[in-house]
DNA sequence: GATGAATGAGAATTCATTCAT
DNA sequence: AATGAATGAATTCTCATTCAT
């Protein structure tokens, strides 16, 4: 097989799925991420979702049975990559590099995909009615090894002494703040501005982390 | 008049209403953030808020003109108390113990008031369709005042160097991210901590501003 | 209580109901069965149904939670007298009599409630799906209680020997036959007939049954 | 030509198709029989039928024009087998003879054509909406026929006296029940009894019309 | 004040049928 | 012949709001 066949099979994200499909499926899921995102599950309408998408209300449930299942599969595109930041922390690094590596990651992330951030806080903010065992299970059994990680850290006086857990809460609660409360940061600052984040972030984690 | 019934008059929000109106209103209030505060504007039904407050759904409406005014009611009754915290700063005071029992006095508040965060954090990430003003307003201009103190503590070098209006969102971040992201942390902890919540966020941000 | 009022009390057919809801409900059965018999369960449309009530569609719901509902309480309701006949058949009386009366009185109830008969054939056609724990329950049970009967009489020679469950059988095909299969046997005859229906039914059971 | 071929375009039901076409139009028929008997003609959906019959949608509605074309076929082919036993009955036969004959006929029909029995029996529960003319017409003509045979019978003696219209309804009604009311007879019964029905039927049928 | 009744404007979903290839 | 794609016309059901008493 060629390099060129071989990536076109590589970029196949479903079997079976002819270019269109792909192409509409993919048309959809970015409608209603924003869709979804702006209004959460139950204030998004199909409607828009469709017109967004540009196409017929009929036609969009030719590709995804249900609401529930758009709403869905961008749940589980999502979590696909939410969690990478967190995977890449590096247990061999230096430790107050490594965490203020995946602060800055995580900030990309809120700036870069601000739509999957609010449609997770959304998701959250409801009682996890879709998420609830991804919660328990896949990421409570990932937050576990990076707590271990972060422990040892702490035991070997390589970063300040701190609650691994709350520490990853944290994280996640300030770098996700600025695309989920947008509205008021822009509405406090007369605009976005993620260099600041970025300069206060790194501060704050520093800090916080560095030993003695 | 005696003392009492003055006291009583006193703390009548609205003039021309009975004591039956306003315990009614009180009830409707009080259905509705819990409602409100979990199903979203869009998701919330005048059936569950009416089911909650033990009326009749046109009888709720007899109180409230429409469902967005109940809403709005509920926004503003949030606001009045929602930034106390945050004038209760005293610039007097001692920077670094000002700021902490500011944090502390934020987390107490998602931890007696998830409902009320969670209402709020819906609307923010709505885009904040109705309190768009109240940021713009009253919001940037209380804290362009704190910021103006903050700047001050730091200009006097009584805390670290610090972005004023960062660290406010950091707070803000993460106090309010133990009410609204509740199940995500007792998924991840297992429980509630607000004991370890509090400790870590006490460390966190006495390392970040203590000076020197 | 005078005598009026208690018969008044007695009459109310559900308790808690205003004198309008039953009016309505009972429209809505009225036309809910003139529908359903005519175009069976997945035929009918609830357009249809309110139309012929005299009410919007959602008005209608407002009375009956869904579709099925309605269907369901019709079924309920017919049920509750069809099987009055068969209840009626008098262990003590002389058998003959008694199975002929049974005959005329299914006929009878064929000719006088033609939608009921046609609602219950669609149901037993289409697998009886919301109906097979009553036909596995109270109807086998009434079924084995009246064969008991049956057999009894044949074994003391009061009736001439027969199975009696398929007594039975034949007793439901050919009365309801005239109700069910209506517009063949008027295609056939040119118009009604029960008259004749009646004098045959009784002739070819009369033949049937008597003994020696 | 050979002979088989000869036979083979004999039994070609329609010119101008090809054997290809054949077997799709009769897999269709085979599986709308199926679908439509169980489900009734609303009930049905095309989907299904498609699905039954292991072709795409659109390619069924290229061998058929519409979902009402494939009914009415189903209802054609059923006719044309429908009523072959009552054609089969033999004026110049011994009466009680010929007429036990056909309703030994008409059961074995019941059994082995249950969906037959049950779509036709669907189609005159809904009032017969595609069928109304071939019962006025060519249904009541056999009527009209047999039972001047019948009525002879009877004039002769040769037969007890019997209303031969009724007589004929009385036949139908009771073989189709096992058919058609299925569910019911297994449900009373605990199980199928075609051999008691069998009996059941000659017994009553013997006793109705045996003369004197 | 209170409530039973009613409704118009959606909203999701189904399905026969058509289109394009 | 065959099928993936598309759609318009229902159809059931929801819900904020209004009416009438």
């Amino acid at each position: 097989m060629t390099e060129k066949a071989a990536a076109k099979r590589a970029e196949t994200p479903k079997r079976g799925q002819t270019r269109i499909q792909r192409q509409k499926r993919a048309a959809i899921l970015e409608a209603g991420l924003t869709v979804f995102s702006e209004a959460g599950f139950r204030g998004a309408t199909l409607d828009r979702v469709a017109a967004e998408a540009g196409l017929s209300k009929p036609n969009l449930l030719y590709y995804f049975p249900s609401k529930e299942a758009i709403y869905e599969a961008l749940l589980r595109d999502m979590l696909a990559t939410w969690l990478d930041p967190l995977r890449e922390l590096n247990p061999e690094g230096e430790p107050v590099a490594e965490l203020l590596a995946y602060v800055a990651r995580k900030l990309e992330m809120s700036r870069d995909f601000p739509r999957e951030s609010r449609l997770f806080a959304n998701e959250i903010l409801r009682g996890a009615p879709h998420m609830h065992d991804v919660l328990t299970g896949e990421l409570r059994g990932l937050v576990d090894e990076i707590a271990a990680v972060i422990d040892g850290w702490v035991a070997q006086g390589r970063i300040a002494p701190v609650d691994s857990r709350h520490l990853l809460f944290s994280i996640w609660a300030q770098t996700q703040h600025y695309a989920d409360f947008d509205v008021q940061v822009q509405a406090v600052l007369g605009g976005a501005d993620y260099e600041g984040a970025s300069r206060h972030l790194d501060t704050m984690f520093r800090r916080m982390l560095t030993p003695g």
